[in-house]
DNA sequence: CTAGATGCAAAAGATTTGCAGTTTA
DNA sequence: TAAACTGCAAATCTTTTGCATCTAG
C-alpha cells in the first residue's frame, strides 16, 4: 500500500501531534516523492509549498516521522548522511539504482540459515540487519537515444 | 589474514605514497584495534603514539587508507557517520554487537537466489549489497557479576 | 486557552581548504 | 631536490539549541 499526504497527516494527529501547514508540506513533498531526497531537497520542495517553512523545521519533522517509522535513511557506500524516503512497512530494504537513484522497496528476505550460521560460529545472538542491494535499474539498462 | 601496520606501511609505499611517522601513528592505532572507532578516537589515540599530529591529517590518511581499500565505514541504525575499521578481504560484511560495539567480519553471505528473485521481479540488474547484522555478543549476552 | 510548533539567530560539530613550511624517497 | 605531506587557521557544511512568538485542537 502506498502512503499518501493524507494517510500520514492522519497518523500523525492519530499519535498526538499537531498536524501544521509546514508538516503537511513536507509530507506532500515526502509522498510524492518515488525517490530518496536529501534534506537539502526536501526543504526547497516544500518551501515551493510553503515558502514560510524553514530548514530546522524540515529536521524536526523528519526526526517526528522517523520516530514515528514513516522515514527513514537510506546507507549507500557513497554516503549515508541525508537521504531518506517513506517507509512501506516496518522491516524492509531497498534495491537502489547507482544509475539515477530511483530506489525501490522490498520486505522479501530470508537470512535466516546465514543467521544461524553466523550464530553458532560467533556466539551472537542476532537481533536485525541492514541490507541494501545496489544496480541498474531497468530504465538505465537500456541504452538510452541521445 | 591479519592486516599488520608493518603489512599496510608497505601497501601504502607500493601505492606510490610516502610513509610519514603521522601516518604510521594512525596505522598502528587501527591496525590494533579489533573494534570501529570514530575518526576523534582515531586522533587521540595516535596523539598518545605522536604527539605531533593534527586532526587534519587523520582525515587525510583516512581518506587515502579508503582508496587503497584498507579501511572502511561501519554502517549502522544509530549512525554511519564516522565510523570505521580494517577491512581485512575485499567483499566482507559486519556483525556489530549493539552493546559493547565488538565488531566482526565475515565473508559468507550467499544472496544470490534473493537477488535472482529481485532481479526478475524489478528489471534491476543487482551489482552489490551492503549487509551489516546487529545483535548481542557473547560476552554481553552473559549476566555480569557487578 | 495552552501545550506544542515555529522561525530566527546563534551555537556546536564535522569536514575541507589555502597556504607556508617540512620531510620522505 | 622535488613532489608529497604536514599543521594551523579559517572556511564550509550540517545539525542542534535557546528563545520569543504563534497556532492547532
Amino acid at each position: 500500500m502506498k502512503l499518501t499526504a493524507n494517510r500520514i497527516a492522519g497518523m500523525i494527529r492519530e499519535s498526538g501531534h499537531k498536524l501544521t501547514p509546514q508538516r503537511y508540506a513536507v509530507l506532500k513533498v515526502i509522498a510524492a516523492q518515488r525517490d530518496h531526497l536529501s534534506v537539502e531537497e526536501i526543504y526547497k520542495k516544500a518551501l515551493e509549498q510553503n515558502p514560510r517553512i524553514g530548514l530546522v523545521t524540515i529536521y524536526r519533522t523528519l526526526e517526528l516521522l522517523g520516530k514515528l517509522n514513516l522515514v527513514c535513511r537510506i546507507h549507500s557506500a557513497n554516503g549515508c548522511r541525508d537521504y531518506l524516503m517513506m517507509r512501506p512497512s516496518e522491516h524492509h530494504h531497498h534495491l537502489i539504482c547507482s544509475e539515477c537513484g530511483r530506489t525501490l522497496d522490498f520486505t522479501d528476505c530470508d537470512l535466516t540459515s546465514l543467521e544461524k550460521k553466523l550464530s553458532s560460529s560467533t556466539g551472537f545472538e542476532i537481533e536485525g540487519h541492514l541490507l541494501e542491494l545496489y544496480g541498474k535499474c531497468d530504465a538505465c539498462r537500456k541504452p538510452r537515444s541521445n
